[in-house]
RNA sequence: GUCCCCAUCGUCUAGAGGCCUAGGACACCUCCCUUUCACGGAGGCGACCGGGGUUCGAAUCCCCGUGGGGACGCCA
């Protein structure tokens, strides 16, 4: 049988980590086995989904490179389908009508938990053979709910945690239509998974409460029953839950902030799954070593770290000409326009090795294209009132020099030794002038790039 | 409160009874490289939650405890 998996969001939010792996989990596993990965949108909450919200979840997975085969299927679009199978269930009598107002059920729920008990549905209008059932009140516009077995276990063996077992008496009977008659969440799921033949059910760990009631759900459809693969949450940097006021960011938002998706990708993969010691592969490798065994059960904890790590690893390796490209990008976005003089690939070749993020590269490298800012304290320690003779002898010698690397490195040694100093005694005030800071690659390489006049000009703010 | 789940270095993890005086990676520390800072290289620090079993032998299996998390919606 062909494996098929489906990524299920709800459209309320922006796809942050933990929903990303989840995506990616699936989609994995799809490419794995050459099977098909469906994207379905669960909007059955009218009042929290919005199209800003899909478009923000299609963009995050478009990001990644998270492509699906079949959909975006939009569950408002199939409620007619989930009304012939809410009356055929009525017709079979394995749901029925309930009056109870919510305050009526809140109070149950009080008292249930006063007596310490699991707060649940208590049936009352349940039909039973030979149970009388209240009076129908008319002002009252009724919920369905689903006749949930009242005995026996439903049991399953997970994917990711093996055996689960919880007894029909935890459940009650659960609501698959609203008063409005609008179908639930978990009576929406059963019916798409059921004829989307989704044949493994790959989603978080708070889904895991769900899983019985929709196995009853599914026996009472006649349907078969996936296999299930509950992955446990990504808590954030801090150890801490990760929520809307806390922590949540969108997937998006690492591309602003500078990270690659490939590294994204690499260091999600990671997170709660492994293949031995391997830390770095490509997405390819991935969906090759991809499988349900090796996926922790416990929670995990994101670490920035880590990622920037990662981050600094692809960095490295990316193409010279999109790296180009991203940050040209990146420099406009910060108000720098680049100077074509400068050869921009050279400059992020000599700087890739440094930075975390693009955004860091992006800013390592500015001071090539506006005046750099002055570290007060690299000024004072490096340039000193005795080495300015010397670095006036230099730029004169620069002024007429041939502007290679070579020839640059020969003048700045020139100036060491015929002075009878160390040579970082020159090539640190040099470093100063000339980028504005003690850090920098290869003076002389910097210098190269830079070009003769921005070089000398920026010596002559400091010898003049 | 009730039910369900989880538990190896600070963090991500390897580990399917002997290969474990517990391996790798990030972070951290030291040294090397060096023109500063990085990169890179070599080392180092650092963990099986506790208690009982089972077994010749347990990080691995079982039970109890403890701790953490999740669920208990006419949300998904």
């Amino acid at each position: 049988m062909t494996v098929r998996t489906r990524f299920a969001p709800s459209p309320t939010g922006f796809l942050h980590i933990g929903g990303a792996r989840t995506a990616l989990f699936s989609w994995a596993y799809a490419r794995k086995h050459a099977g098909q990965f469906i994207l379905r949108i669960e909007d059955t909450d009218v009042a929290r989904s919005t199209p800003e919200a899909v478009q923000a979840i299609l963009d995050g997975m478009s990001w990644l490179g998270l492509d699906w085969d079949e959909g975006p299927f939009y569950q408002m679009q199939r409620m007619d389908r989930y009304k012939d199978v809410i009356s055929k269930l009525l017709n079979e009598g394995k749901a029925y009508y309930c009056y109870s107002t919510k305050e009526e059920l809140e109070t149950l729920r009080e008292q249930q938990m006063a007596e310490g008990k699991k707060p649940r549905y208590d049936g009352r209008w349940r039909p039973e053979a030979g149970k009388e059932l209240p009076v129908v009140p008319t002002e009252i516009p009724p919920v369905i709910r689903f006749k949930n077995p009242l005995s026996g276990n439903v049991v399953w063996d997970d994917l990711v945690k093996g055996q689960i077992s919880i007894s029909n008496e935890e459940l009650d009977d659960l609501i698959i239509a609203r008063a409005d008659g609008t179908p639930t969440y978990n009576f929406c799921v059963v019916v798409d998974d059921w004829e989307m033949g989704i044949t493994q059910v790959i989603r978080g760990d708070d889904h895991v409460n769900n899983t019985p009631r929709q196995i009853n759900l599914l026996h009472a459809l006649g349907a078969k029953i996936p296999q299930y693969a509950h992955l446990s949450m990504i808590l954030g940097d801090d150890g801490q839950k990760l929520s809307k006021r806390h922590g949540a960011v969108s997937v998006m938002q690492y591309d602003e902030d500078g990270y690659l998706p490939e590294a994204v990708l690499n260091y999600l993969a990671r997170l709660g799954w492994s293949h031995g010691d391997d830390e770095i592969f490509s997405t390819e490798q991935f969906c090759q070593w991809f499988d349900l065994d090796h996926i922790t059960p416990s929670a995990a904890q994101f670490n920035t770290e880590k990622l920037n790590w990662l981050n600094a690893h692809y960095i490295k390796q990316a193409d010279l000409t999109s790296l180009a490209k991203d940050i040209i990008k990146r420099l406009a976005l910060k108000g720098v326009e680049v100077d074509e003089q400068i050869d921009i690939q050279a400059v992020i070749a000599l700087y890739r090795d440094r930075a975390n993020t693009l955004n860091q590269l992006a800013d390592s490298i500015a001071y090539f294209y506006q005046t750099p800012e002055l570290d007060q304290a690299a000024l004072e320690k490096h340039i000193t009132p005795e080495i300015v003779p010397v670095m006036q002898g230099l730029f004169q010698q620069l002024e007429s020099l041939e502007w290679t690397v070579e020839n640059l490195h020969v003048a700045i040694e020139h100036a060491v030794v015929s002075n009878g100093l160390k040579f970082p005694k020159v090539a640190m005030p040099l470093r100063v002038m000339v980028t504005g800071g003690a850090q920098s690659p290869s003076i002389d390489a910097v210098m190269a790039l830079l070009g003769k006049d921005k070089v000398l000009e920026r010596m002559q703010t400091f010898i003049a």
